[in-house]
DNA sequence: CCATGTGAAAGCGTTCACAGCG
DNA sequence: CGCTGTGAACGCTTTCACATGG
């Protein structure tokens, strides 16, 4: 086994597609799975599946496979997912609407407690299960609820912002929809969902099949 | 210069991002810039951008810099987005509703021009500047209708069939919002977009702050 | 003189291949 | 015998450092 703590950053990454893929295996009543059906399932390959839950420990066992229950709870322990999150959304637009009212969070134990907004016609209004606030009030509610992960749903322009008032508030990570670059202290962990991004680089790999084939090219 | 085609897909993922800062740029009235100036407006290192870029070609211009408008007609000539392109939302649920009104698509060139859904309380109802149509018709309607792209926001266990019928209609690239695993044939460009494995991901490294005062953060 | 463009070095991540254990 | 766990090989990415050219 490796020295345990320090997991490589991209097994950090594959960590919840294993977990997605042993949450579906429990549910078919399978207790035990091998490295290269759970690859399969989680689309990768059966010596990275080994890799990777080789920095979490000596887990499995040789000549069966891993024991699907404990190495849910494992991955879950490592992922820090054992207690519940308190999260904010700051944005109440359409893609923020649209995450208060996703499914898959209370699943995952991400708890929505708060919503914040600019805009006077929006505030007081319903948001799922909270209602929205404006922004600022936000450094204050997010010290008072606890809250841990901030969603941030508003414009480009005022991403910068939102995301300073959500670390004043105490917030220890957070997830940037907005199409800009933003800042944050070292001790905050920050991560970027851009979907015109993932547009575009989808769109060079479907040119690039075009040509390939056009041109019977390399490769 | 480096031989020009065969660009490295970590670079691939970043000329979206520099597309964006250089979008800003030229609104700023900025007409040329460094290497060191644009690595710091997205947020990477300077030798990157340099070794990046020059990946496209020698667009810069020693002890000056590099020429904005022309540095965004070169991107967005590789990454194909010189022409617009056709996109359908299959799941015309809270997240398909979302995309469909997002701004941000029209000023990229992406033109949503259908949805589907099973759904028969939701067929029929108005969709962003389209309509909502059966999914049993998505074959054929994205043929007709020349749709290059998906959006997948149905359910997770009807996520492979979409999948599918999209392929079999002609799409030629794919980005699934569905928390499952999904396969393509090698033709079709496939990327994920799964808020459930953001959280789970900013969460390891939340409680490794924790733990360890100092903490190197993701990304 | 300044900033690009690029070899070379260093660092990571993935895959192979097999020893070793249940 | 089957499957894990892991050194070693390989390939990709990032960073360094500097020659090169406007």
């Amino acid at each position: 086994m490796v020295t345990a703590r320090r997991i490589p950053v991209a097994t950090v990454a594959r960590l919840p597609l294993y977990l997605r893929a042993l949450d579906e295996l429990a549910l078919e009543r399978i207790a035990t799975i091998s490295s290269d059906e759970l690859a399969g399932r989680a689309g990768v390959n059966g010596a990275q599946v080994r890799k990777d839950l080789s920095h979490l420990g000596s887990y499995g066992t040789r000549g069966v496979g891993y024991d699907v229950a404990y190495l849910v709870r494992e991955i879950n322990r490592q992922l820090g997912l054992s207690e519940n999150q308190r999260v904010a959304i700051v944005g109440a637009g359409n893609l923020g609407q649209a995450l208060a009212r996703y499914g898959g969070f209370p699943a995952r134990g991400f708890e929505v407690v708060a919503a914040f907004d600019t805009d006077p016609a929006k505030i007081g209004s319903r948001f799922g299960s909270t209602v929205v606030q404006p922004v600022s009030e936000m450094a204050t509610v997010i010290a008072d609820e606890k809250v841990s992960v901030a969603l941030i749903t508003v414009p480009a322009a005022a991403a910068q912002s939102a995301v300073d008032a959500a670390v004043a508030g105490g917030v220890r990570s957070i997830l940037n929809f907005a199409p800009t670059t933003v800042s944050v202290p070292a001790t905050v962990a920050l991560r970027h969902v851009d979907l015109g991004i993932e547009l575009q680089i989808l769109s060079f790999y479907t040119r690039r099949a075009d040509e390939t084939v056009a041109a019977a090219g390399p490769e």
